[in-house]
DNA sequence: ATTAATGCAAACGGTTTGCACTACT
DNA sequence: AGTAGTGCAAACCGTTTGCATTAAT
């Protein structure tokens, strides 16, 4: 793939090329979007929308909901995050992972854990092998309950 | 679709006990919830909210939305429906009984397929033995792309 | 000078809630 | 009679859109 050469193997943290990436498409590197964009670079694992939001008005409190929004879908189809849905049905992105892919949802605490790419695979590996299915790990999200929410039921 | 048979055509499924499920536990049997049980009884795998709310009111076009969810609320309670979250974020019911659980979405044509239990659980026993993380298979939803449309994007 | 991007406000879609009324038991 | 359930309408919440304005290039 690597179609145009998108940003996605740019080092993680090095959100400075997003500028350029951006101007390559003859896009602009705004305040707002680099509000969001150090925002982002502070955030690990999974946001939703609404609270990238909240943080960017944090940062900047001129911040708008919809500009927001129009500027994480510039920043997906740049490769530099990725979104899904999150077990309660919001939106939910993260900054792109390295090899960090698919979530597991405790619905006891509710933490949410990543799961690496190899794991991931692996655990989808029969779907592909048996029904030619070809699974986005990117979006692989699984609810249950963590060991200490598990005991937890099972003990009381 | 049987017009006059009320629930005598409920061999299929046991739809009539959840009259009884509801009576036991002091709760009532209305039209309303019939109508929507009745839905339910001819549905497949999984629906929307929204899609419930239309098919009922397709049956019955006095349906209102509100009485639509409560009464899902209610039949999740007594262990007939469970929902989970779509790909696009929607709630997403689906008829319990079956020996059915998971969900396969093609991110390609929009199919969805459904996972056996037991297929489900041998994905996620690695999750389990090895973190613990005890996976609600009923919410598992994968999204991908199936062999037809996987084969579709690597071919062109 | 272009024209991408912003701010704003209103719309949207699915779901939820408050409350008076209805009707199941 | 008593109270669960309904209908209705409005609220809600996150997200999206239209449009005139602003500002990056």
């Amino acid at each position: 793939m690597s179609p145009n050469g998108s940003l996605a193997d740019a080092e993680l943290t090095d959100w400075s090329r997003v500028r350029d990436g951006l101007r390559a498409r003859g896009l602009r590197w705004t305040p707002q979007r680099r509000t969001l964009v150090e925002v982002l670079s502070r955030t690990e694992g999974h946001v939703t929308g609404a609270d990238l939001v909240e943080r960017c008005r944090a940062a900047d409190p001129t911040t708008i909901p919809s500009t927001v929004y129009r500027t994480l879908d510039v920043l997906e189809e740049l490769g530099l995050v990725c979104h899904s849905h999150a077990a309660d049905g919001r939106e939910e992105f993260h900054v792109l992972p390295a090899a960090v892919h698919g979530h597991l949802h405790c619905n006891g605490c509710g933490m949410t854990w990543e799961i690496p790419a190899e794991e991931a695979s692996a655990l989808v590996a029969p779907l592909e092998r048996d029904r030619g299915f070809v699974v986005d790990v990117t979006h692989l999200s699984i609810a249950g309950r963590c060991s200490g929410c598990a005991d937890a039921a099972a003990g009381g």
